[in-house]
DNA sequence: TGTGTTTCCGTAAACGTTTTCGTCGATTCT
DNA sequence: AGAATCGACGAAAACGTTTACGGAAACACA
């Protein structure tokens, strides 16, 4: 449209377009008087150099690409917060898609993410079975997974140690004096999930209590499955002292469920989530849980794309963060 | 790098490239036999056409700007959700970018993406000092605010009617019998939130109550902002019934200073909000608000975009939608 | 003074598309 | 049969940059 290029400049100052652009650039091959006369100009005639043409002869954008399955999931959106940040300090752009926990949009969305041209791609998948769809893919673009396990799998990620932050969490319970502990929201087809169940089994194994589990058989973790699944299991009576939850949403559902069938928390029951959520330090709810450091997260993974964009045949790599537990109210001590 | 370029596919086709372009661009100019040939070999060699260089030659991007304070806000996340997936629906994507409710950022992130070409700019702007700040480079690109009302100036919004619902609001906790109602959080520097002040002063008038204003000197409506506010007005007695919140974030940080002061919503203190953000729906939180319809604010300024990058020299338009009352638990009646 | 070196700047190619224009053969019309 | 029309395709320009290369002037050294 009407905006100034650099021939625009280079005409108004009188010397070759070349010297317009070393100017910006900060090359040494040019005179210290004249870089500063075209810089002025620049200045005034109100010149932004064009990335799409940079990007065009650079052979990079400069933007990463970033899929999650839902942006308005308060663990995604935060995450999403530190990665934004830190990518502009880094001189990068992002460029977010949702897969709507969707694996044929996932690959999609991915497809859409190559033809930008993207310098990388950061996504949280939809489920283990992402990496089958996306084999192809990921060969093709520096990537990295992020919060998902990909155990034994030629993929690059950074996710915290599910297994241990699940398994601490049981003995925190188990410490309480617990030892009935219905483990809710199992689910089979994420290896993140997979592992956590793991640390469950590995406490209830070494604390030699027996293991209680009501699976999801959905592909999601959200506040309505785990009111559906909660809201069934408290129909009859139970004999559980707590449910240790696979997710922060799963335990907020089962908090609404328990709230209809008017069983107090914790004086009834204690709960436990997973994630650390944000909302999960309200005070109304103030769930005991497991932190995943979000900002770590991100940095990491940032960290671990921009070195595979600079060197994209390295090995792959993972980088597997401490979780940490985190108690509020949401549990309390019994007698046996 | 090393993908696959129109020319190579056009090389193996022996075809000219243009040929190449136009069986893929559905252009009516080429034979249906050579067009399925080439189709095939296009996807036999894995070809995706380089967006960059489309944009280059087309001088669009296909690419919009979003601008929000912070991605990690819900209401903002919500928002950017189903703005994302229609804006993908219309061939668009995203580019996002916080100002973290910093207006020097807010120039940059947003002269950044003019740099980046995007075809438009949708941004929920710091405060009103934003058009201010701003008023330069909104004449340069087409660009839609939302969320934020910008009364009498020469912009496109989209929002909701503040003030009605505020009123709605007011009106609703005087039908509940409230007669003295704190307003929480008032603020000066956003358009916005002088209308929702506005709409509870209008209600005040017609009811026939006295206005109790709690103000916010901030510039931003968070939780620890109603929490600071409302623990510092708990301190002595109050001789208030009800509490009503500029925004849900304000409301929740009341919440939690209600809970350490041992007092109880609704029992001893009702309590309304604004904006509907996911938390509010929470059982242990159970807010009553006014709702902002964030679909269509999302889709209403994606529109409202689309129209203007088509047809850039139209008159400024604005779009205001009707809030609606969402009645939960956190409000009771009471008798005068 | 001649040669070599350095400094500064201009020329032009390249990136991968879209699209205008021209051309060539085939078809239609008179 | 000749002219006009049409359909299908190729050649090449254009988009706005970066940068390799080359050249001219200035300077240093013998």
């Amino acid at each position: 449209m009407g905006f100034v290029t650099l021939k625009d400049v280079a005409k108004v100052a009188g010397v070759s377009y070349a010297t317009v652009s070393r100017a910006l650039s900060g090359s040494p091959e040019i005179g210290e008087s004249t870089r500063k006369r075209v810089v002025r100009i620049c200045e005034e005639m109100g010149y932004t150099p064009n990335s799409v043409a940079r990007s065009m002869v650079m052979k990079r954008t400069n933007i990463i690409g970033l899929i999650v399955t839902s942006i308005d999931n308060p663990f995604m959106s935060e995450m999403t917060a530190h990665l934004e940040i830190y990518a502009r300090q880094c001189g990068y752009n992002l460029m977010v898609c949702n897969s709507s926990y969707n694996l044929d949009l996932e690959k999609e969305v991915f497809s859409l993410l190559m033809g930008r041209k993207v310098d990388g791609i950061i996504m949280i998948p939809v489920g283990s079975e992402s990496y089958e769809t996306l084999k192809t893919f990921t060969a093709q673009v520096p990537t990295v997974f992020i919060g998902e396990n990909m155990i034994d799998l030629p993929e690059n990620y950074v996710s915290v140690d599910n297994a241990t932050g699940m398994q601490q969490a049981t003995e925190y319970l188990y410490s309480l004096g617990h030892r009935r502990i219905l483990y809710l929201g199992a689910r089979d087809n994420s290896m993140t999930h997979q592992l956590r169940a793991d640390g469950y089994y590995t406490a209830c194994k070494k604390l030699g209590i027996e293991p209680i589990v009501l699976r999801n058989t959905g592909s999601r973790s959200s506040v309505q499955v785990g009111y559906s699944l909660a809201k069934k299991h408290f129909d009859k009576p139970f004999p559980e002292t707590a449910i240790l939850c696979a997710a922060d949403t799963l335990a907020i559902g089962v908090i609404q469920a328990a709230y209809e069938k008017g069983i107090r928390i914790p004086q009834d029951l204690s709960l436990m989530g997973f994630d650390n959520i944000s909302f999960s330090a309200l005070p109304p709810i103030s769930l005991t849980t497991v932190n995943q450091p979000k900002q770590e997260l991100a940095v990491s993974a940032l960290d671990m794309l921009l070195n595979r964009i600079k060197r994209p045949d390295t090995p792959h790599t993972k980088t597997i963060l401490s979780p940490s537990l985190v108690i509020r109210d949401s549990c309390r001590a019994i007698e046996n």
